[in-house]
Formats: C-alpha cells, structure tokens, sequence
DNA sequence: GGAATTTGGTTGCATTGGAAACCACTTTCC
DNA sequence: GGAAAGTGGTTTCCAATGCAACCAAATTCC
C-alpha cells in the first residue's frame, strides 16, 4: 500500500501555500509602494477601524504578538504615521491613534486593497465567499479547541 | 461613513492567521517531537511520495525557493535521513532519496499527521471537505492568474 | 569548436522573526 | 504598608529566511 498523505491534499500544505501566495502578490500594494511591512499594515489597519487602542488591544486584534506589534509601532512612529499619548489609568501604557498621514496613507492603500480581494474573489458567486469564510471560521473554531491548554488538562467537550 | 476594510474579514488576513495557527499547531507533532523543519518535513513527505528525485523537482512539488530546498536537504542528509546519488545524465545535479531511517520516521510522523488533520476537518461534513478544497483550488488558480508576468505584458484572457 | 547563455545547486550576507530576559509599573494578598 | 506576583511594553540575542552572488556543468548559437 503507497502511503496516503500527499502534500498536495494536505490541508495544512495547501493553507499554507495558497496564503504565502496571497501575503506575496498582496505586499506589491502595501510594501512595495508604501514601504509597510506585514505587522505594519496590520496595525495601521486595526487603528483606522478602531480609532484609539493600547498596544496590548492592537495585539489582540492582529495576531501579532507583542514584540511584533512593539516594533511596528516604532517602525510606524518613526515615520510620523501614527502618535502615542500616555494612558492615565496605567502609566505603563501608551495610546496609540494614528496621525493625519497615517490615516490619509491608509485612505490611499484601502481602495486598491479592496480592489484586489475584489479581483481575488471574482471567480467566486456571492454565495460560495459565504460558504469560504464560514469554512475558514469553522477551522479556526475547531483549531481552538484542538489547542493544548496551558495546564495540559482537556477541557471539557462542549455538550451535544 | 466608517471605512469598510475590516481586518477580521479581510481574506487574506484570515488565511494568513489560519494557515499560521494550523502550522504551530501542527508542528508540535514533526518539529518538536522529530526536529524537522517545514521544509524538512515538506522534503521528507515529498520524497517518501515520489521515492526518487532531483532537488529541482522537489522545489516543483513543494511549493519551496532552491535555497530552502538545498538547506533543508542538507539538513536531512547531516542527520542521514536521506542519501544524494550522482545523475549520470547530469552531473551538476544529484539524485535524491530517503534512507531507511528516513523512511521509518515518515512512517511514524505520517498517521500521526493524518489523524491530525482528521480532528481539524472533524467538523465539517464529507461534501463541505471538497468544496473547501474546490475553493482553495479556486483561489490558487485565480492567484496564478492575476499574478503579473515577469516581462510586464499581460496574458491573454482565457476564451470565454 | 568555442564564446555566450542558461540551469542546478550552494554559499555569504543582510534582514526578519521569535523566545526569553528585562524594566517599570500596578495589583494582590497578607 | 509592603512583599510577591502579574502585566504592558521594550530590548537582546539567536535562529530562520530571502536575496544576490557565485561555481560548475550543460546548452545554444554562430
């Protein structure tokens, strides 16, 4: 009997391939011509939506973790794309909003953005991006209880 | 009017997060447990499929650049986990193939693999398994297509 | 036959990315 | 009030990655 796992129908090879292929041809908008990296992007992003947040929030709305969101900021406020305010309540913090550029590049990249997830998505029917991203979110959900818990004790299965 | 780029529903951020979620999850079983690299386990899967073939073919099938391919070759071969024969018909390049142990740790990582991905896809019904893949097919065929030609001219639309 | 180009593969170098140590502050708990 | 533990964030150090230069052999084209 030939083996059965083929990296062609393995799902964790196809994932990781086809987003590699995505983060590539994508990062010709925001990197190559506005010199963002990834982590970059994805602050300037979640900042544009939300407005005000501490570091510790932008971490958790990325997946970044917090030395990539650390140095992005930096890389970001280097650049005057963003400001931090300290916090009142924990002097250990710091606000973080972006600034008119900031927010005046993220009105430039947003339409070409869209417009390519808009090409990507065009050979699909309305319906099946529904059923794509109610996939992805089912895997996402299942990863998540499949995930170790810290203690190594299981959680208990949700009831039936 | 708020902006309409979201990044919890922007496709390619939500592969990215999946595709890396499932690939730390996964590498608990070939790296932690075996130290293998993802190219090293890439290599390893593809080799034990095709039995014998040539560095250039692996970086067809896999997905991987030369110089990953070629260090994680070497890394492979360090550990004796695959040996490299000589090509007659070309001598810059060299024949590659698993060893017996080689073949003997696939055997023991790949059910162990298969199960995994078996528990992720646990939710989903057998025909919401293929329209996953027909989608992620989908995009990569979409993502060859919108890729730009390295001479800069487009290709010609495929007749309607 | 031999210069010029291409191809298979490796190596060096500069950059990226992650883990863990670290600093400063805040909260907990006695 | 103060030791102990926890949290927000940065820095340091080292491994992984990517690009470009490189070497050697094969192919193309006169």
């Amino acid at each position: 009997m030939p083996n059965s796992l083929s990296l062609a129908r393995f799902l964790p090879y196809r994932c990781n391939s086809l987003a590699r292929k995505i983060s590539v041809s994508l990062s010709r908008i925001y990197s190559d011509r506005f010199g963002l990296s990834i982590p970059q992007w994805r602050v300037l992003v979640t900042l544009a939506e939300y407005g005000e947040l501490q570091a510790r929030q932008v971490t958790e709305l990325t997946t970044l973790d917090k030395v990539q969101v650390s140095r992005a900021v930096a890389g970001l406020a280097e650049r005057s794309l963003l400001r931090r305010r300290s916090c009142d309540r924990d002097s250990r913090a710091s606000l973080l909003r972006l600034s008119e550029s900031g927010l005046a590049m993220f009105r430039r990249i947003e339409p070409e953005a869209l417009a390519w997830e808009e090409a990507l998505l065009a050979p699909l029917q309305a319906g099946e991006r529904d059923t794509l991203f109610n996939l992805l979110d089912r895997l996402d959900l299942q990863l998540q209880a499949m995930a170790p818990t810290p203690d190594g004790t299981e959680r208990p299965e949700s009831a039936a």
